[in-house]
DNA sequence: CGAGGGACCTGGTTGC
DNA sequence: TGCAACCAGGTCCCTC
């Protein structure tokens, strides 16, 4: 489900109800996630959540003693919920805290993950060789250009590349491509330095528009509120195979790339 | 090393 | 209506 914007809108949606607030318990009832449910996850129980930061697509919940590390996989959800919210379905851990409110995760496929990094130094092994995050600094044209060189990979493949750069999935990959004009199949190496410039800052705004407008909502998505994202109405290619291209009304093409589905114009893409 | 494919899971949609 | 096949926002791991 959720790429880099589902993941921050996720975020900003369950810091100010959980930050300050000391965890009571945590209940698993299904702890077969992608990797198991560590035990050390009940280490968390007593301390205060001093912040939620977000890393790649990864929700690190910080306390004193060490990090809880949330991925949503592609179907997870995190609600904010009251404790006497019926369960539903797939209804998989609870984080309760010192007031009646329980940060409950909810992940149908359980390709997602809750994982415990113990202490303040050093880094889970899964946020190890991740790549910069597109708000960085050091994210630019320059930076892509020089790592792409030698590349036989396509354009698609080396953007949604977490070593190269995180964040980037199939959505804003499909969208960002179109945008810069640039086919999603041409080889990454194979690209010239200026469609570089023009593509970076092209993904830092996708990805911040998308933000800003809640994210996608497709299936299932939904901000911690339970409100959808807005971002879907703002689609140029994504799911929109065989319908008129925005520029110049040609249907969309579909192909599949590492075996994602990748939608885009064969007039305006080269 | 890079590139490509399978694997992990459930559920919704499509097509016969 | 029933049922099989296919598809889905991610990423690790194995093979060639």
């Amino acid at each position: 489900m959720p790429e880099l914007p589902e993941v921050e809108v996720t975020r900003m949606g369950i810091e100010p109800h959980i930050k300050g607030r000391t965890v009571n318990k945590i209940i698993i009832r299904n702890g077969r996630l992608r990797w198991p449910i560590p035990d050390e996850i009940q280490q968390l129980v007593g301390q205060t959540v001093r912040t939620v930061e977000r890393r790649a697509k990864y929700l690190l919940i910080k306390s004193d003693v060490g990090t809880a590390i949330l991925h949503l996989g592609m179907s997870g959800k995190l609600c904010v919920v009251s404790k006497q919210t019926p369960l539903i379905k797939h209804d998989h851990v609870d984080i309760e805290f010192n007031n009646d409110m329980v940060l409950r995760y909810n992940d149908p496929r359980r390709f997602g993950a809750l994982l415990w990094h113990e202490g303040i130094t050093g880094q889970h092994s899964v946020l190890r060789n991740l790549g910069p995050e597109p708000f960085d600094d050091i994210f630019t044209g320059d930076y892509l250009y020089q790592l792409s060189r030698g590349k036989q990979l396509s354009i698609k493949q080396f953007v949604m590349d977490n070593k190269i750069v995180v964040g980037v999935g199939n959505i804003y990959a499909n969208e960002a491509l179109f945008k810069a004009g640039i086919h999603p199949k041409r080889a990454a190496g194979n690209i010239a330095r200026k469609r570089y410039d023009a593509l970076a800052p092209i993904i830092i705004d996708t990805l911040k528009k998308a933000i800003a407008q809640g994210g996608t909502t497709l299936k299932d998505f939904a901000q911690a509120d339970g409100k959808p994202g807005y971002f879907a109405q703002e689609l140029q290619v994504y799911g929109r195979k065989g319908l008129p291209c925005v520029l110049c009304e040609a249907p969309l093409s579909e192909i599949k790339l590492g075996q994602r589905s990748t939608v885009f114009c064969q007039n305006c893409q080269n």
